[in-house]
DNA sequence: AAACAGACCGACTAATCAGTCGATGTTAAT
DNA sequence: ATTAACATCGACTGATTAGTCGGTCTGTTT
């Protein structure tokens, strides 16, 4: 049985909470997640109304579920384009990278994350649990630990290389000329790392 | 007549529309668009509810409203800060510390603006439109033209500052200690500064 | 083969909400 | 005094939508 479900899987026939997920993704990016019906998601999904609700209670668990899902594929992303040997400047440029080409190539992602972050689902204190915030504030620690970074909280030098990480990206997609310009990814890359180092 | 109108206004009882512009604010900032019925706006008014639709045919009408207010608002306390005789960096100074003040104290606006900048309403070319934008992009190819800036499109400087600023003010609402810490203050301009110029 | 459990369906409902409408009041202009 | 134009009210409606429910199907366990 469990061979079965891989096999499905492998097939791309997706489980049904995946293909709700995936739907999901696509109505909210488009149309915001009050513009989007839970009936719709389940039609676009391919699926019956009922079972959107057997696997997530409520919207809001549906939508927090695809926040998890999200950071985490971020998450394994960006780890796995680090190496140990880097130095700190290296560590920081290939996270910033990471960012900025995953939202680049994962749009619809980004723009739930953009309105997830802003709307009253969100809030602060869940975010920095999740291992991606804290593994950011733990290189920005070192940073400052060697006197390289600037002299604030760390968590504050995250957020701020997050919000620069929107920005670049919200830039590269509306000037899709530069998106394969690494001169020009060097200059944004810059101007992140003057902000926060010393 | 606009005499008795102006007696009223300085009574502090405001003209309708406004009084519905207001007590949307708090409302939205405190629930969102979405979970703010039409009804419970002009009910915290103290009007009826067909006089909203008066004002603003739409519910969508409304927010365009109240963001073209807010627009227009910092944009007239940003101005009335600048002086004549500054230096680039000085106006820049002014111009971000107007901001960060601004929005801390008229928290339901920054709130408003927030949920407004990444929701379905919000163009960025209507934004591009507005008088504060223009201003400040005029200054960032002031700065660029100087050499005193980074080289990229001056469109892209203004961004990366408004983003800065918007976590600033979300570090600082956080950390209410620093918000009278002059040198704290101090440290996120030069955050700030340094990533736009060379 | 019976009992069980979880996946799945889709018609249904109770509540909510944006926007309408007809009526009344108010002010200004002729 | 009449008219016209706008301001105001609040009951109402039509459409929408999150979530429910009774029941079916399928695979597993005993």
């Amino acid at each position: 049985m469990l061979i079965f479900m891989l096999f499905l899987t492998k097939k791309g026939m997706l489980d049904k909470r995946t293909k709700l997920m995936n739907a999901a993704k696509v109505l909210f990016s488009e149309n915001g997640f009050y513009a989007t019906p839970t009936a719709k998601i389940a039609k676009e999904a391919g699926v019956s109304n009922g079972i959107l609700f057997h696997y997530f209670p409520t919207k809001a668990d549906l939508i927090h579920a695809m926040y998890y899902d999200i950071k985490d594929r971020i998450f394994n992303y960006s780890v796995s384009q680090i190496y140990k040997e880097a130095t700190l400047k290296e560590s920081i440029y290939t996270l910033w990278l990471a960012a900025v080409e995953w939202n680049l190539e994962n749009s619809e992602d980004f723009e739930f994350m953009l309105q997830f972050e802003n709307s009253p689902y969100f809030s602060n204190e869940i975010e920095k649990k999740h291992k991606y915030v804290q593994m950011s504030i733990e290189l920005a620690e070192q940073g400052r630990l060697q006197n390289i970074f600037k002299d604030v909280d760390p968590l504050l030098l995250f957020q701020t290389m997050s919000c620069l990480v929107e920005t670049n990206v919200k830039f590269l997609k509306y000037n899709p000329i530069f998106q394969n310009d690494v001169g020009f990814k060097n200059t944004l890359f810059e101007i992140a790392w003057d902000a926060i180092k010393k």
